[in-house]
DNA sequence: GGCGAGAGCCGCAACGATATAACGTGATAC
DNA sequence: GTATCACGTTATATCGTTGCGGCTCTCGCC
């Protein structure tokens, strides 16, 4: 037991050839089997407690079952929903998935030529913003790719979010409760500049002036920085869209220390649901994109161009986007309700 | 270029045979070449891109530079700091991590097998709790494997922090700002049961009375219903110290929603720090245990083994813990301070 | 009874790399 | 002048699977 069977010791058990051994694991649609002999395999293999060897296969049928996924961080709460619902997805349909990260891919061109062209994994999910760097075209022609939270790149699948959308809503939210004087607090982005037409359309459909983007980055520490910066004191604004839950947190912080009360002096509505947005006091409302599904549908995609060679780009816009209203966003206080 | 070369490409077009330019490439300590053949092949390489191809080379030399990593949850912030780290301790060691489930692991034995016999990962780092459970037993004879966060097992290599020692200063700190009437907020498993021991140690070294664990389980959610029962408008003691960043943030809510002033009426203190316990208002005290070194090491004590084929289990205790002392916790307002 | 048609199974040749033994050279020693 | 040896380099044997062509029976049928 100390060393495991090999698939020519279960096919000797058996008194068959190791060919037929193979066809029969990986159930081969014309192969014809007696039922008596399929049966002594089975038991063959089980009693040598058979597993077929990993590399050998990968070798001989030049297929890993793995799939590259490129993040820049793990740690932030939106990518790792997106993360353990790709997981899922990937192991439903017999893969696993290889944790790369985005940064290092990016800065150093020669780990994605790596990856690619010796063929450690089957296919890559790719973060946005790293896609579109220059490097990474030329993996295109060689391995299935996909794209995901990207902008639209010729010759990629990309799936992505409606960012508009959901920052339509939320601001319409606010808009519904009466507020008029509502700002965008956005971040570095294809995908923050989407929310903010996103914003600036709810904005002009009810007639309302907009505000330029203000630049919180993607971070709660530095969107609270900026926002204490910002609110010193007086508010502007009585309403904010925040381009993140994750930089909404310091947006919450930074209002409270700026001495508002939110979701009295200043409504605060974010994009994207995560476990932790209940839990704020008050309680953050947010438009919510269907995370889980982003992962899952990616991991689909591929495969579905592994199998295929599939071409040509595919979004997706989800539209299953909906507010969540908690107690960060109410009525005006300071103002006339409409 | 639309098909990568092979070694034996490589090897023709310098003139040497495939042999060479493999140890070469190995740099195999044994092997003198004149500099002038070297120089040869290395352009060769150069010009036709080359790249070992990575089934080819696992099947060989069975070792695949991949290593299993299983968890329960990606999404737990506690984690996915972990996560990244031992990423990156792995990539810079040349090795990639592939993302497992361990809740899947633990409730079918047959993956865990395919991974072991099949070879498909050169090491295996599974998160404690499900190392428990009997079938990984197995596992330990046929493939390097560190437990992290784990109890000690026999026959395992095992790396954890400073539990008891994080809990305790927790609940030293709130004692050394006057309180004395200080519970503990646990959660199912050994990690709460080692915390909740350091809290009583804490506890008797000052000569004061400690209470029973209250039961809040490990999410947020969970927490501040546990919070909001317990502490319905009064509350019963002065000082929590909750077993964990993502319960503390329920227990936080709970306590505002029960109407009780976090950082006033009860002061709060939890083990673990996180990227939003700054933010919260009132900002959470922590003790703050190093997460990330917690990955690296686990990756370390992995690769060791797997070179070294060394047995024995190692137990690491941290000693880098400290308080960061935010508003969450303050001198008691209802009490004498001593 | 001979022949054709499958059904059922076998065996060889890759897949692309690496480890090891074997092999040619010169140079050195006797 | 032959034996010895060090130094480079080559040839060959795997590693464990899978794909493919082909071989051998057993029947059915004219």
């Amino acid at each position: 037991m100390t060393k495991s069977a090999r698939l020519s010791e279960v096919a000797k058990l058996a008194g068959v050839s190791p060919g037929l051994v193979s066809r029969l694991i990986n159930d081969d649609p014309r192969l014809k089997i007696r039922d008596e002999t399929r049966k002594r395999v089975e038991s063959a293999i089980e009693m040598l407690q058979y597993t077929p060897h990993a590399s050998a296969r990968a070798l001989r049928s030049s297929q890993t079952g793995l799939l590259g996924f490129a993040l820049y961080h793990v740690t932030d709460p939106i990518y790792a929903q997106m993360v353990e619902n790709a997981e899922a997805a990937a192991t439903a349909a017999g893969y696993s998935l290889v944790l790369l990260n985005a940064s290092e891919l990016a800065a150093n061109p020669d780990a994605l030529r790596r990856l690619a062209q010796g063929r450690r994994v089957d296919g890559l999910l790719i973060q946005g913003g790293y896609a579109q760097a220059h490097s990474s075209l030329q993996v295109a022609n060689t391995m299935p790719t996909v794209l995901f939270n990207a902008d639209p790149l010729p010759g990629f699948r990309t799936v992505r979010l409606d960012d508009a959308g959901a920052a339509a809503l939320a601001t319409r939210h606010l808009i519904e409760l009466g507020h008029s004087r509502i700002a965008f607090v956005g971040a570095e982005g294809s995908s923050s500049e989407r929310r903010y037409q996103g914003y600036l359309t709810a904005m002009v459909e009810a007639g309302l002036s907009s505000h330029p983007p203000i630049d919180g980055g993607w971070e709660a520490d530095t969107a609270r920085a900026v926002t204490e910066r910002h609110f010193g004191n007086r508010a502007a604004v009585t309403g904010l869209v925040v381009v993140s839950t994750t930089s909404a947190l310091g947006v919450h912080a930074g209002l409270i220390a700026a001495g508002l009360r939110v979701g009295h002096d200043v409504s605060l509505v974010s994009i994207h649901d995560t476990w932790f947005a209940p839990h704020l006091s008050p309680a953050l409302t947010v438009a919510a994109m269907p995370l889980g599904d982003l992962g899952r549908v990616a991991v689909e995609m591929l495969l579905e161009q592994i199998r295929d060679r599939g071409e040509g780009e595919v979004i997706l816009d989800s539209p299953a986007t909906r507010i969540v209203h908690r107690a960060s966003s109410a009525r005006p206080a300071d103002e006339d309700p409409r």
